[in-house]
Parts: structure tokens; C-alpha cells; sequence
DNA sequence: TTAATTTTTTAGATTTGTCTAAAAATAATT
DNA sequence: AATTATTTTTAGACAAATCTAAAAAATTAA
């Protein structure tokens, strides 16, 4: 049952995913801001979801994506997130940038695409905000990703991406044997400028900046 | 007067953009079998077009692109060609494949991600087929490329691009010493299999075969 | 140079997604 | 529980892009 949706359809089923994120279901109202339709729309749209089985809709009361739509939602939001890595990766965008340029993409549905770009981008686990990217198969990694600045201290942690902003940055860090796989964990917090006391796994103990750290994101293992 | 264009309105000014290039003036009919559409819808479009300064349309005349028409259309071409160099170069895809890509990823408008996609891609001249890539200001590229395959006979000419497709002749052309922007001619082509001799500038001389000498693209000097 | 043919345009309908204003259902308040 | 307020849906309209069928213009041929 694999329709073609429309932009406008994708657009509804990526919002309605993203609410349900945060309560168990989703209201006319709370959809139409997010959109930024107005709820009429939003009517009209679920009965068309609805015929397509991609909701389940009962009309004054609630509605919910079906198995169908999470999975259609998933795609979108893997599209959107690899290109988001890609971007910030590859292109040297900025995090804020990306965004919009991204809100388009997602847009561009060949499977071949999607999975030669993971492929190209080293089958990435989270895009640069630390949200996890689905697989090809629509599973979504459980781990938790999170800039090395917010690490609990002493806890070990496995360094999944670096923003490679500037080749300053990214020479710092190869020099001080910092690189995708490593494991440390943070010993200690200057209250007086925020950097943080490194030690990494088998090696000499660091301080690096608060900027560096949150420009790191780490898995606490 | 840069208005934001559909995908429809582009998908038309990309396919009056191709049919001048064949011939001086365009026709309604000639268009919509190009777009896969009616004769009346086209005429509808035209009459749309015509209100942005995007055509000159005479009705039961003739049509053809404005200057601001030709503007837009070269952007929408280098948006395509980017996205095929990009596909064919970066993703492995080969050339058949590209096309339909490269015909959703070219309606995405960001400029920044344009020129940045360029620069990433070392401002190539030429997409996968060596049709020529306008560059920012919608300037081509009056050079000829050609497959070393078509090259006259005691022509100089300098490589511009390799299908990567596969690693084996990658390596097997770096070893012989042929790279981007190596210089040569073709010595004598064999009848028997088709096969070229290559001088290589101040180098020795080689012969590749048919698969291989078009899977390199030159400019003749 | 008329008549026939082809091309192009107009007129009116259709689909998709949106909107406003009014009606219906649900939720909150007294 | 009845009234008020809020949320949601319906009804009908609208814009964009398309279509069919008919009319108008241009072209070709007799």
C-alpha cells in the first residue's frame, strides 16, 4: 500500500508524528498551529488520511498516525535527518541553517537516493542535533546522544560525531587522539569558564573548552 | 523581480529553455508533448508566464523566453547538473539513473545550498553526460566536452572528469598516469576491438579500450 | 484565393489544498 | 444539570493547475 504521498500530505504526517512525541494523542488545534494552517485544513486533511489508512481519525475525538503512517513519517524524518548530517558534514552549513534547506529535501522521495546518501555518510546514527536517524528499515536507535558538555561527570562515554566547523578544531582534537570511537569520560567542571577536565580512555587527561565540548557529541555507554 | 516559481512554472521555463535550443521560436504543441501535457494548458501557463515577464508570448504567434525567462532557466539547468555531477560522482550512481533524481533534487531553490553543493563539488564544468554546468551568474561554459572515445585523431586535449564507477579503473588510470587535467591525444584506434592509443603528454604511450575511453570526458585544446 | 487541415486559444469543468463563517459536538463553569 | 466557552466539523468559496470540447486563427493545399 505504498501511495505517492503529496508535500502537503508529508507535511501533515511528520507534524502529527512530532506531537505524538510528547501526548498520547493529537488535537485539530494543536496540528494546525504547528503547520500553520488553520483547522478546517485539518479536518479536510485527516478525512483524506483517513481514506489512505495512514490515520485513525474519529472525528470530535482523536486521532492518531496508523502503523502506515509511522512508517511513512519515519521515512520523512529519515530524509530530512540524513540530509540535515549532510549538509552540516559536507557543505559546511552551520546547525541553524540547515533546517529549511532540509524541510525541502525531505521531500525528494527516491529510495536509491536516500540509501546511497546513508551510505555516503557512513550510515550515521544521529543527525547534528543529536536526533537519532532511522534506518533503512524505519528502526530508530535507541541510544542517546548528547553534546560531551552535558556528560554526567564520570560516566563513560563513546564519541559519535564532531562538528567540523573549523580545521582548527578538527586538528586540536586529532592531535589530542580525540576522533570518532573514542571513549572518556569527564572528571571534573571549572565553575570559572566552564571547561571540562577530560580523561580519555588509556590516555593523559585534557582540558578543552565549553565550546569544543558541546561541539563533540558523545553516547554514555 | 526574482519571484518564487513553482514547480510547474519551472518545469516550463526548463522545457522552453531545451526546445530553443533546437530551434528559434517554440511551439504550443511541440511544448506540450515536451511537458506531457495539453496544448490548452500550456496556453493557460504561457498566459501566467507572460504576466511575470518570464516569456514573450504573441498569442497564435510565437513565444520565447524573456531575459529573465533565460535567467531562471539557467539556474533550474544548473541546479540539475549540479545534482547529476553529485549523484554520479559522489553517490555512485550511474548515468541512466540520474535523471529522475536530479529532476525533483533540481526544484530545491536554496541558493546558499547551491553554491555551497558547487564549491563541495570543485566547481565542475561538466555534468555526467558533458552537457556544461552554468555557473552562479548562469554563465556556460563555452568549452566542448566529449568521451576520449569521440576525440579526432593527433587532437590535444586535457581530461576533465572519470566516471568513478569502479575502484579497478580508478587505480588502473592512476597508474598509467592519468588524472584530471592530464594532457594527450589519440594516436590510432584499432578496428579490430576498438581500442585507442594514447600518447600521454612528455609521457609514454598506452592503449585503453572502447569501456574505458568513454568512461573519461575531455576538452579538446 | 477559397477550402480543408492543423494549430492554438477560449470557455467551462475538475482536483487539490486552502480559507471563512456558521453549525455541531465536546468540555468547563456556575 | 444547565449554561457558557471552546474545539471541531461542515458548507461553500477560492486559487492553482489541469482537462475536454468547441471556437478562432493560421497554415496548407487544391
Amino acid at each position: 500500500m505504498l501511495t505517492n504521498l503529496s508535500v502537503s500530505e508529508q507535511n501533515y504526517i511528520k507534524s502529527i508524528y512530532h506531537l505524538q512525541q510528547n501526548s498520547e494523542s493529537v488535537t485539530t488545534n494543536a496540528l494546525a498551529g504547528h503547520i500553520k494552517t488553520k483547522p478546517a485544513s485539518v479536518t479536510d486533511m485527516l478525512k483524506k488520511l483517513q481514506t489512505k489508512n495512514l490515520v485513525n481519525y474519529n472525528p470530535y475525538k482523536s486521532f492518531r498516525l496508523s502503523r502506515e503512517g509511522n512508517k511513512a513519517a519515519l521515512n520523512i524524518i529519515r530524509r530530512h535527518r540524513l540530509w540535515e548530517f549532510f549538509l552540516v558534514n559536507q557543505l559546511q552549513f552551520t546547525w541553524e541553517e540547515v533546517h529549511e534547506v532540509a524541510e525541502q529535501l525531505e521531500h525528494v522521495t527516491s529510495k536509491k537516493l536516500v540509501d546511497k546518501l546513508d551510505a555516503f555518510l557512513g550510515y550515521p546514527g544521529f543527525d547534528p542535533h543529536g536526533d537519532p536517524i532511522p534506518n533503512s528499515n524505519g528502526k530508530i536507535n535507541q541510544q542517546v546522544q548528547m553534546p560531551l558538555f552535558n556528560l554526567p561527570l564520570n560516566t563513560l562515554a563513546i564519541i559519535t560525531s564532531v562538528q567540523n566547523q573549523s580545521s582548527d578544531l578538527l586538528s586540536f582534537l586529532s592531535n589530542s587522539g580525540i576522533t570518532i570511537g573514542t571513549k572518556l569520560e569527564v572528571k571534573q567542571k571549572l565553575n570559572f569558564d566552564n571547561s571540562l577536565g577530560i580523561k580519555i580512555k588509556n590516555k593523559s587527561s585534557i582540558f578543552i573548552s565549553e565550546q569544543i565540548a558541546n561541539a563533540i557529541q558523545v553516547n554514555p555507554l
